[in-house]
DNA sequence: TTAATCATGTAACACGTTACATGATTGC
DNA sequence: GCAATCATGTAACGTGTTACATGATTAA
């Protein structure tokens, strides 16, 4: 997935993986983070298999650079994974994992947990989507208008999830709170 | 992750790992997907670690097995892993990926790409929510009520995420749909 | 006789995380 | 003098995926 990513941005531009960490932090950290170790790694694997071709770049006052630049056959992988079908709709949540089994604990542990959620959900929104992109952001990285369209819908796609995960996390200390009341009326 | 929630289902009472794999079939597939030979192989790592110990069963008419028994070393453990403060918000999405580089495409292609993602979402949906377990379902697998409501929390999150997916693909087909007649229009 | 259920795995590979390593230049 | 920016990675480990392997019993 992380190749394909990359193999993404090359697509538009010739680059560095320097350049590629920030511009994943940038505009890609909305549903994906990649460590630059990672990054590093995945660049020769896509040199490797003929996907992109490197140039040292020599700088002055700066160290020297690795440019690396997409192959046709890259460009050809690139379509491959994006047309291909597969179902993408699973979901694997290491939060819902944990909630599964917080019958261990108490409830009063379990709201003060959830209530920590939602101060941390708070912080990521405001931290991701305070100011979310303007239109001229998008076309600033991507210069094609109908490219940076789908840039938004990723955008979209993080608020309205972030949007939906404040109302479970409010759902459930409801819940707690209903039931820590039924227990102490009996 | 998928060694704590073994953990997890261990302390509900000692299993094989067939019983395991089944398990997570039924109630955890709706957030976490694990195949069988990984499994097989944290049942491995878990023993390893101490956490649990086995027992060989000679049956007959069916294969032997083996029973797997929490230790209280493992429930230390998946008391640890249950109150360890980490932040688990993070979204990790591989369709936002391929959405984020969709603009290699046609705007056709696009909007039949998402009505094919609605489809197979309506078919997710009518797989794991159009019969939702029933309290005495949650309370078949686990005898505490108390415990079988976080359980039904999982599945309420299921529910909602795929319902903010729906409207998410409806919201990229509409502005596609806008863009295709405002062109059409020039 | 064919498929489903019961029951266990191994091997190889792909992908993600954590910790560590190096070192010059520039701005406060 | 200190932090940030620029720029590259390696090594070890942990986790997830795919393909393959075995073989008895039971119900339709």
């Amino acid at each position: 997935m992380l190749k394909h990513g990359i193999l993404g941005l090359l697509n538009y531009g010739s680059m560095t993986g320097y350049d590629i960490v920030h511009i994943f932090k940038k505009s890609l950290s909305y549903f994906w983070q990649a460590q630059t170790s990672q990054i590093y790694r995945e660049l020769q694997t896509i040199k490797k298999n003929g996907w992109a071709t490197d140039q040292t770049v020599v700088q002055d006052g700066k160290p020297d650079k690795k440019v690396f630049t997409i192959t046709e056959s890259g460009q050809n992988e690139l379509k491959r994974w994006l047309t291909e079908d597969r179902v993408e709709l699973e979901l694997r949540s290491p939060l819902m994992m944990k909630t599964f089994f917080r019958g261990e604990l108490s409830i009063d542990e379990n709201i003060e947990y959830f209530n920590r959620l939602v101060k941390e959900n708070e912080a990521f929104d405001y931290k991701m989507y305070a100011d979310p992109p303007e239109t001229e952001q998008y076309a600033a990285l991507i210069s094609d208008p109908l490219k940076a369209l789908y840039w938004k819908m990723t955008v979209e796609y993080g608020m309205m999830y972030s949007k939906m995960h404040r109302q479970w996390l409010e759902n459930c200390i409801r819940q707690l709170e209903e039931l820590k009341h039924e227990n102490s009326g009996d």
